[in-house]
DNA sequence: ACCTGAACACCGTTCAAGT
DNA sequence: ACCTGAACACCGTTCAAGT
């Protein structure tokens, strides 16, 4: 926030991890190079050193930062408790696509515990307030996190990509169902497919 | 196959993407740089470039030597349409976590779509026992595939990570329900995890 | 047609040396 | 306590030059 181009003279571990974090957002993790950031930064790379360690450490660091900011439980919101949990679900999912380096990360970093558990401890109120406790939430609450993580790692490296994810209609033969192929060659729309599963998931896990 | 550890003279594109691949899959993609690559082909960096071009036509060119080992469709077993698709959807996963590396790979190069064609190919196959064909097939395809791919991937990047993914109990306030806290303790099963998703599509999607 | 060596512009990291 | 410069061992890529 508080990090200008080029401020001679007073480093510190923050600033690093400020301007660290700014590197990262605003292009890509490959941007995050330490002499990068020792030019942002205005001082020589081995400053850098100095106070963080090295990269790896400087990486665990911007993991803490982008936890510490996404700790705060998500706003719930509707009546019946399907709809709550439904919303629970979304918003994590909109947030985390907010940052959508931080998942790759904190899953590499061994923080996805870290991560989602505000979001379940939310969900483990609504399904309580079902009639599912103890052991028996267990799967559902992990069901529904690894639909968010997974989607949300799948969309950002599907996004990373050039195209689609449309199927080429030349790779099916003649006598296949045309208008399936058709429908098949249309862009994914990643949104619905999430809905889809959440739908199912919820058919599935929810009393 | 035929890549023995130095062998100059004989280099060809073949043998670069032989090399290659016995590089990335003994190792990770990171070993995968021209200058080893080089030395171990017993040749300068230089000539990979005559035969290659560059890095990242050699990469296009190893997503298609991997799609072509997997282009074969899978066996089906079961008597039912859903303990069919649910055996086509199973296989498919297990084929693809044989080659972890293929999956983000392919999603990088937008070769997504051939990769699972053979996929998409048998499921529909299946629905169309199940009175399922044309549009209304589409995104029942589409949500298997999802699942398929997201969740090698994410197991995949959760095996790169140090920890199981389990909660940490510290984490939770004291008014926790504490079996819950206990259950969700306990290191992931990503096995259970797809096949929890897997039936409630099934149940969703299946007429 | 096929291969080499030298060169360029990048990396992360260490270490002795400065203030 | 904090920072620098030089050095090392790596990258990918280009290009003129060799056979």
């Amino acid at each position: 926030m508080t990090a200008q181009p080029a401020e001679r003279g007073q480093v510190s571990r923050e600033l690093v991890v400020d301007t660290a974090l700014r590197l990262v957002e605003e292009n890509d993790i490959s941007a995050l190079t330490m002499r990068r950031l020792a030019a942002e930064l205005g001082t020589a790379v081995t400053a850098i050193y100095w106070h963080v360690g090295n990269r790896d450490a400087l990486l665990d660091l911007l993991v803490d930062r982008l936890l510490d900011d996404l700790g705060v439980p998500v706003k719930v919101t509707g009546r019946s408790p399907r709809t709550r949990v439904a919303s629970i679900v979304r918003a994590w999912r909109q947030r985390l696509w907010e940052h959508p380096h931080l998942i790759g990360f904190a899953h590499e970093r061994g923080r996805t515990a870290t991560m989602f558990q505000p979001m379940q401890a939310q969900l483990a109120e609504e399904l309580a307030a079902l009639g599912l406790t103890g052991p028996k939430a267990a799967p559902a609450i992990r069901a529904l996190q690894h639909h968010v993580s997974s989607s949300v790692l799948m969309q950002r490296t599907a996004e990373r990509g050039p195209t689609s994810g449309a199927t080429d209609p030349e790779a099916w033969d003649a006598e296949s169902d045309r208008q399936l192929v058709d429908a098949l060659s249309t862009p994914v729309d990643h949104e619905s497919m999430f809905d889809i599963t959440l739908d199912a998931l919820l058919d599935h896990l929810l009393p």
